[in-house]
DNA sequence: ATCGCGTATGTAATTAGCTAA
DNA sequence: ATTAGCTAATTACATACGCGA
């Protein structure tokens, strides 16, 4: 409805010769065929190809993509000497090539970034269930902590209550048992355990036993 | 120059339509100019036989893709009615309107691929620093549970030693008393243990059993 | 600096294969 | 069974950018 038609047929017919030069189309049929007045192509296959009215072959044939390809695969990019041997040697024009190239790049390029998805997928399902194993081996952690606390605190005041008497050289350490401790050993509290007991030195868990020195 | 001369100017119109319907659109914003005649084509691709002129503008106008994008973004599907409408108030053949359309959905997927590339990609980077800090506050939480259970042992050697003489086993147990631990503690068979050692039995005895045999 | 070349990106159009009305 | 529309892949062209002689 926009204007449009102010170029003359010759005008589109010459931009037509000039937009497919034939040396890409191969041309042809020809078909003296009628009218095709109104008619969508019926599609189909054969039509086209035989002779229906099919004005150019753009599809490469399967040996030049197979050549093409075995080139690609062998290196993307397209020097001029490469794509002019490859041009001869397929009956193409070097133009062809290059744009045959240019679109391989494109899709080797998407087909690419796919990959890097459904790897990156992959990688990411797995540490999502990495991630769940550790938090609930956090969760039990925590709670085996929270229970060994509290055996702790029973025991010191089982100590507390009966060992006023006896030699523990540390009864301040059950005055201080009474201190209201953490109730949670908070993410980075072992800090009230050590005030607590401050027989439980920070490395000695390294070596182990060596404590019992101490007690034997 | 083709091989049309046997088909009428009506024909070829109608040929022209069908297979390039873009030479009825536009070609307009060409600057009203009858004739695009010779070269604006720099030259390079030059070859182009005969008789070069022009360029063929096949680009849609900027009106008519912004009234095509936002019906797009009304709904990415087209009906045939809307596909018309629009072809009419476009001045467009409904094929090119519905080739935008494909072309379209297809742009639009694959940013919407792109799209969740990225979002995938920054959960999963999230989700590593995530499992990073579980892991270290799995083995902090480790190291805390052995130090407690050092102090548990120590403590009870402790109490082994001072109770040899008046060890009431019921002291122990008033502690319990206070101790609204839920006896969830059989999972592994310690019950033996437990009777001796009552303290909220949980795995983390487990871990470093063996001594409890000296006790046994 | 300009030009030529290759590349990257975007768009238009075509084709083949599939599906549903 | 035909037909229209869709997807996916292809082919082609244009435009813009970078680089090197």
């Amino acid at each position: 409805m926009t204007s449009s038609m102010n170029l003359g047929v010759d005008d589109q017919m010459e931009l037509i010769s000039e937009y497919y030069p034939e040396f890409y189309t191969k041309m042809v049929t020809q078909q003296g065929e009628a009218k095709p007045r109104r008619r969508r192509r019926k599609k189909s296959k054969g039509e086209d190809g035989g002779g229906g009215g099919g004005f150019k072959k753009r599809k490469l044939s399967e040996e030049q993509v197979s050549m093409l390809e075995l080139s690609f695969g062998d290196e993307h990019k397209l020097e001029s000497e490469r794509k002019d041997r490859l041009a001869s040697e397929l009956g193409l024009d070097p133009r062809q090539v290059a744009v045959w190239f240019q679109n391989r790049r494109a899709r080797w390029k998407s087909k690419k970034l796919e990959e890097q998805y459904s790897k990156l997928k992959m990688e990411h399902d797995s540490t999502v269930v990495e991630k769940c194993r550790l938090e609930t081996e956090v969760l039990k952690l925590k709670e085996q902590l929270c229970d060994a606390e509290k055996d702790i605190q029973r025991l010191l005041l089982e100590r507390c209550a009966d060992g006023v008497s006896s030699n523990s050289p540390s009864t301040s350490f059950s005055v201080e048992a009474m201190d209201p401790v953490p109730p949670f050993l908070g993410e980075f509290g072992m800090d009230g355990i050590e005030n607590i007991f401050p027989f439980s030195g920070n490395n000695y868990v390294n070596q182990g036993m060596e404590w019992v020195n101490l007690y034997i």
